[in-house]
DNA sequence: CTGAAAGCGCTTACAG
DNA sequence: CTGAAAGCGCTTACAG
């Protein structure tokens, strides 16, 4: 691979006049001069090297983003959006998986930290424990989240309690009143404030919290149609929250094998509003998160946050209810 | 950050010593002085700055993924195998979404040439154009491609012929005889060998292929409920071969819209087997490829190519017909 | 066993 | 307007 010396050298001018003409540099360059470094340039098939620029500025222009999964239609929408944003700002993205696990958060953070990334967006398991807090330390005014966390990061949020609290009153108001929840794993902070919206509804309308009608699953669509199943053989509620659409998916299927008409029998709400959603047969009524917005965001966030601008270090996104066919 | 002459400081040994110590060379270190190293490094957090060594040795454990776009599911898992499969072996992926553009293809195989990757596993889209050919020039050497292309490749392929042939012969067998086709877009060799797939299948039973039952659409959901949606209005199949599973969705809710059962009044058969597929209403019957396979074989195939070892430049995969419930 | 020094490919303050 | 030189943080052949 051709490097600035072998451009300077075919031009015949020093490399420092390449450098000026690659960057487009304010210091003057006499116009015949940079023709000729341009056509070597040309010639040479000569790109800058990344490396040597990023060693000397302590600038990569690269970014880490840390998630559990992304074959995870939500993170994959979620990092399109980032991105799409980080392509616009000339940034590229290395995705790290960490199927949530502390062991491998700590591993790719500090793996980020060799790579020397200008950033990182963590979205998706949780910040904690000593090993990840003193794994971030040297990154620590470089990082924005996606969701609630522990630390005072900047953040993008989702107001998914309200969310919840929203998607249950439909419910109620559908005249329910055996409403059973799917709930996300122990853990994440986004299953929990889906619950807590879950009970808040049911709070709010005078109806008891009923823990034998909550059940936790993992976000795959198989722990939503076990659990559904359990909750159609044991309480019998008329009506389940699932905390995301692929447990809905998996609870729809546990509904059609008992035999319950859904919605007549068992009406089923997801959460997120994954694209495959509204083809299904009834369309799931689900809770809408606007994903890649959310990645978007989170990447300007970002951008500001390195580039020393001012900005909200806490930005909101609200969710929307779309009532569909597996609710009436 | 502490880089490592503030090791080589604080333990008072040179940063040539320190190098020996994190690198776990050959090059005997006295356990002592080892232990002063170990204990300076724990002390300052330190890590080894990866630019400085990737400049210096040119190799980065750095790969680049080029790929149409990872919110689609297919690609997804793809990277998904991939990605495990690199961080087994040390090696970081950045990963690029094309949107199948010539333009963007181009600009990112620059920019991965730029950021010094070891390696690039190219997936979807088609290489071709003097453009896309001319950037991959200095990287020629290091590309491992999933699918077929017209460049010559180490390639992970897989068998969409034998398995859309498999499909459309199963439909045979259950005695449909107007069997359409919404098949994928142009410039897509996956698309072509289906396709052609499905025209083979009928040419073996002696059926006549017309091009009316063929339509073509761009591997969408929304693709392929419009395109179904026609052929129900005119051309009036029986059963449908889908391109993939995400059009399959759209054809049975045109077939649900059309008030045709599924599958007692029209088959429908998907291409894939993406997760959601069997959770559907019925169940997708479909051609199911290992994409997690495929994204470990290539990268698989990407480090041998990189360390000289010797592999087979073609690996096949075999697809299985998964007989679900869209088809009786 | 230990360390001084060259060199990877760049940018930029400085001198001319 | 142009260029020589320092320096970013490393590894390793070489000398001792």
């Amino acid at each position: 691979m051709a490097n600035i010396q072998d451009v300077a050298l075919r031009a015949k001018v020093s490399i420092a006049t390449v450098s000026r003409v690659v960057n487009q540099s304010e210091h003057k360059v006499n116009p015949v001069t940079r023709e000729k470094v341009l056509k070597a340039i040309q010639e040479l098939d000569y790109r800058p090297n990344a490396l040597a620029k990023g060693l000397l500025m302590k600038k990569t222009m690269t970014i880490g983003i840390i998630i559990p999964n992304i074959s995870n239609p939500y993170y994959a929408e979620i990092v399109r959006g980032i991105q799409d944003e980080a392509d616009r700002a000339g940034y590229t993205a290395m995705i790290h998986n960490t199927d949530g696990k502390q062991e491998r958060i700590v591993r790719h953070i500090y793996l980020l930290r060799e790579k020397s990334v200008d950033g990182v967006i963590f979205s998706g398991g949780i910040i904690n424990g000593y090993e990840t807090l003193s794994s971030l330390r040297e990154l620590k005014e470089r990082v924005v989240v996606v969701g609630r966390h522990a630390v005072d990061f900047p953040a993008v949020m989702v107001d998914n309690m309200g969310g919840a609290t929203q998607a249950v009153q439909h419910l109620i108001d559908l005249g329910h009143r055996r409403i059973g929840c799917i709930a996300g794993p122990e853990g994440s902070t986004t299953a929990a404030d889906r619950l807590t919206g879950y009970r808040n509804a049911l709070a709010q309308n005078g109806m008891a919290f009923k823990p034998q009608l909550v059940k936790r699953g993992n976000w795959s669509p198989e722990s939503g149609y076990l659990l559904a199943g359990e909750l159609l053989a044991g309480e019998q509620p008329t009506a389940i929250l699932c905390a995301n659409d692929q447990m809905a998916f998996g609870a729809i299927k546990a509904a059609r094998e008992a035999e319950k008409n859904v919605p007549r029998e068992l009406a089923v709400v997801g959460f997120d509003n994954v694209p495959t959603g509204s083809y299904f047969d009834p369309p799931l009524t689900t809770v809408e998160i606007p994903m890649y917005e959310i990645g978007v965001a989170a990447m300007r966030m970002l951008i500001n946050l390195l580039s020393g601008e001012p900005f909200d270090k806490l930005r909101l996104f609200n969710t929307k209810l779309l009532i569909k066919g597996s609710t009436t």
